[in-house]
DNA sequence: AATGAATGAGTGTTCATTCAT
DNA sequence: TATGAATGAACACTCATTCAT
């Protein structure tokens, strides 16, 4: 449209941003081949066409959102708690709290964390040999929690590495639970940071 | 056929068999709507038509591995351990020694996890007021050993039948690694069994 | 719009021949089906949008196309030659000079005789009994300059309508390889003639 | 099908020679755009899917079809007859009635001479450089023609490769007629001669 | 009056299912 | 009984047309 002027492709953003937030969850419950783009264009509320004004087709889109989520995970907060001058057992409870009650939330979270931990899965499968790029961030600040813990005596032996995917392993399984059960338990903080603490509570 | 008349149908019994069983892995790798049939015959070893001979439809066929995989879960063993007089702790530890010893030998196994879990969110999903059928007996099982060890005060606290859930959902994390990635560090018995005793070790 | 009032359609109708007139070779060059509105548009310089404001339809505009081709279609000189007081092998000369010389400079014209002549074959193709409506003027002009010419020796004996036929039928080529090709040859004034005339030169 | 055992293959040979048959005529009347695979799928008498086991698209289709004319183009014939030992003249009215007759009795000629030549223009049109590749031998036979017959006096002067064209042109042209035209006047073996030849009859 | 983003009917392609052998 | 070629309903994608600005 000729709106004003200037900002039509203020709109444009807005709407791209808005398919690519609602495809995310919807591909998150449905998988991508259990997706039709008839009926995730109705979820969104827009036309059939109008996806492919914003994105070349079906396995684009895909892969754009997942571009998202790299660009998106939390990242930063995550590298702060990592730096902070506290216990790692003070940090893995402070991490657990924070995750947890986010995945109760949002369930945009929920299907960031779903699909990602998906990604990762597939790509092993075909390229083993992957350095296993993006996650490595958010694992490798886990894996530094981890490390200190050890060292403090608070946090159970074993790679750090396999425990940080440990950990966010049992996140994954709470962001299926938010995704597909109207009526589930979620997990409470101590739980979660059990996979890692030599002691609970 | 020329095989007298006798047991002709010996050989349809593992044909179907074989069919149900090399269906499972591949719809727990593929999923459901990512599973072609020519694919599946393909990696079955038979053709195409030879599936509706044993089955109605891609639907079905799904269905019966289902139903297989509700019968086979086995939950005898799960049962004698229930009710051995030994303790929780033992009972708990024993089981994840066990549990994950089979995901990392046999992908069937993981193949039934991984179906079986993903059965059960999805059928959360539709049907929230389900009265978890065919799972609860392996959660029943489990939660009466978490009961047992929480009298005993090794076991956290906390509802048992989510303390269930908790720790096979980790066990279908597992699963899900076995059957997709290539090289994977598969978790330790102590770790599994951390998510309920109250100290590892 | 402001234009005070007299005659912005004064500008409406400038656009409007525009249109028709750049659609005319879009299509010629690439046929009805092979011709999308938004390329058609921007080819044009204009928006999708505008087209439908000046045209009702895709259709419409290919209609308002053919009818401006008929139309224009330069008959009033070629009556004018067909009356003149000279041998039938002047005329012929004369008009397949003319009828070459314009098809080298001017691509409008090739496009209306390409258009031409396929909206010709069309038609026969569904309307066998047609009574060759539009074209006939043309056709019979030459037809008379044929018979004249056959009266008087100069023209090969048959049919003159079927001759007729054959001499546009050429003129056609030429306007393809015009409209279709960068460097081509394009045929001589005798060549032309000589599928009327008893001897060339 | 498993039918004896052999040649089921030899059935698929024949579907995919029927399929691009009668495609080709289809592709000539209505051009690539304007084919819908449905429709084509119907006029051929197969179901829509069967295409796709034979071809991978409509484009290779299109492909596959040209690259069969191109091999068919009846070169042989001409060769034979550019090499006799017999005046150019009787071997242009020679050629003249052998192509004629069959552009009347076979619409598979006349769809081949179409689309051929539509080929031809099209390829002029994006690689002006080309060196006319295929249709080369066709036109150099007839080339070869027009200079002897240039030399004993009978075939008018110019360019041979020009007059070559200028001939096939005409052929192309009454190729059309007999694709779309249901009652066409079919041009007679000396009217196609006089293109080339200094004195008809 | 002009635009181009949005739409959905229509087109190309895939895939679960059937059926002749 | 087993097969895979054939099918058409269903899906991904395109494009003529509309409409808010």
């Amino acid at each position: 449209m000729p709106k004003t002027e200037q900002q039509c492709n203020e709109i444009k953003k807005q709407t791209r941003k808005k398919i690519l937030h609602d495809s995310m969850l919807y591909f998150a419950r449905n998988g991508f081949a259990g997706t039709k783009i008839s009926d995730l264009a109705k979820h969104i509320g827009i036309g059939q066409g109008t996806l492919y004004l914003y994105f070349a087709s079906k396995e684009d889109l895909f892969q754009e959102i997942q571009k998202m989520i790299e660009e998106k995970q939390d990242i930063k907060e995550m590298k702060l708690l990592a730096h902070l001058p506290i216990s790692a057992k003070k940090k893995i409870m402070n991490l657990s709290k924070t995750v947890l009650a986010r995945l109760s939330k949002d369930e945009n979270f929920a299907g960031m964390i779903a699909l990602n931990t998906q990604m990762m899965l597939e790509q092993d499968c075909y390229n083993s040999s992957s350095d296993t790029t993006y996650q490595s961030e958010l694992y490798k600040c886990t894996a530094a929690i981890i490390e200190q813990g050890q060292k403090e005596g608070t946090v159970v032996t074993g790679n750090a590495m396999k425990l940080a995917d440990y950990y966010w392993g049992v996140v994954y399984l709470y962001a299926l639970k938010k995704l597909f059960t109207t009526q589930y338990e979620m997990i409470e903080a101590k739980d979660l940071s059990r996979t890692l603490l030599v002691k609970g509570e």
